[in-house]
DNA sequence: TGTAATCTCTCTAGCGACTAGAGCTTCAAG
DNA sequence: CTTGAAGCTCTAGTCGCTAGAGAGATTACA
């Protein structure tokens, strides 16, 4: 029931040098620790990292961790914060979706229009990449 | 015909310190300087640069880029390895939005099960974060 | 009790692709 | 000839880790 901190990494996936990175921005509180000066974990540190992980699995960004963990450790608080960041990533995630279905759509065509066995003067990949007029998709607007 | 950085930036979209990062980094040659020490450049560099700007707007990065160029200044040779690298982004492009579609559909769910104006100790957000047995959707494995 | 193997410790630096800012110099217009 | 915008170099910061150095702690087994 208490662990040093390799444990705690294979319990839940999180590689070490990732757990103390947690600690030291502050999602992970500050562990007990051995005689020795190693870190010591129970049951409540193998929840909230396994609540990390889960959150950095669906793309919550730490600060964004930060604010629900946040929020978790206060029950009586209203979860609205707690549902305006999570429909934020779901918009997030949508907007990427988007984004990425616009370059699939152009990566396809452009790939199709080349064989790769020509010489590079006449390669069509390059010659769109060269010249954005012979795209069909709009694929400009930069984001993450 | 003969343009300072700023004109560049302005012709192409590309931030001035950003065109400085492509030179450091190679993907820019060394330009012309004035008197003065200032950047000049013509055509040759703002078609180079739309070139890049193309290929990172379709979600190519810096390497890729500097392989792709390479290859544009040898059009002698076959262009099998642009197209690798195409196809690659497209193969690359397409897993992400396997993994996002699964992280919206998880988003969603989530979303979905909470209303916003009960205590955090009810929050079905915060109880799924928690809790990766409610849900019903594979979003586990980490991918940029 | 000794020793060897494996963990763990702190610290620094690096990744990619920029972005921001300080403090200075040059350019172009009037 | 002055002024203000634009340019210069350099350093450091962003995000979420990851890698490595060199030291100390713990554990298993003889």
């Amino acid at each position: 029931m208490i662990f040093a901190i390799g444990e705690l990494a294979r319990r839940t996936g999180v590689k070490v040098p990732t757990i103390r990175y947690y600690e030291a921005r502050g999602l992970l509180g500050v562990p007990d620790r051995s005689a020795g000066n190693q870190r010591r974990y129970g049951q409540a540190e193998l929840e909230r990292l396994r609540f990390i992980r889960h959150a950095r699995d669906l793309g919550f960004s730490l600060a964004a961790i930060s604010a629900l963990i946040e929020l978790q450790t206060h029950p009586d608080r209203t979860c609205d914060t707690a549902t305006r960041i999570a429909r934020d990533q779901l918009d997030a995630t949508r907007r990427k979706i988007r984004r990425l279905r616009a370059l699939e759509a152009e990566l396809d065509r452009i790939t199709q229009g080349c064989t790769g066995d020509g010489p590079a003067r006449e390669c069509y990949v390059l010659a769109s990449l060269a010249d954005h007029e012979l795209c069909e998709t709009d694929h400009a607007p930069v984001e993450g």
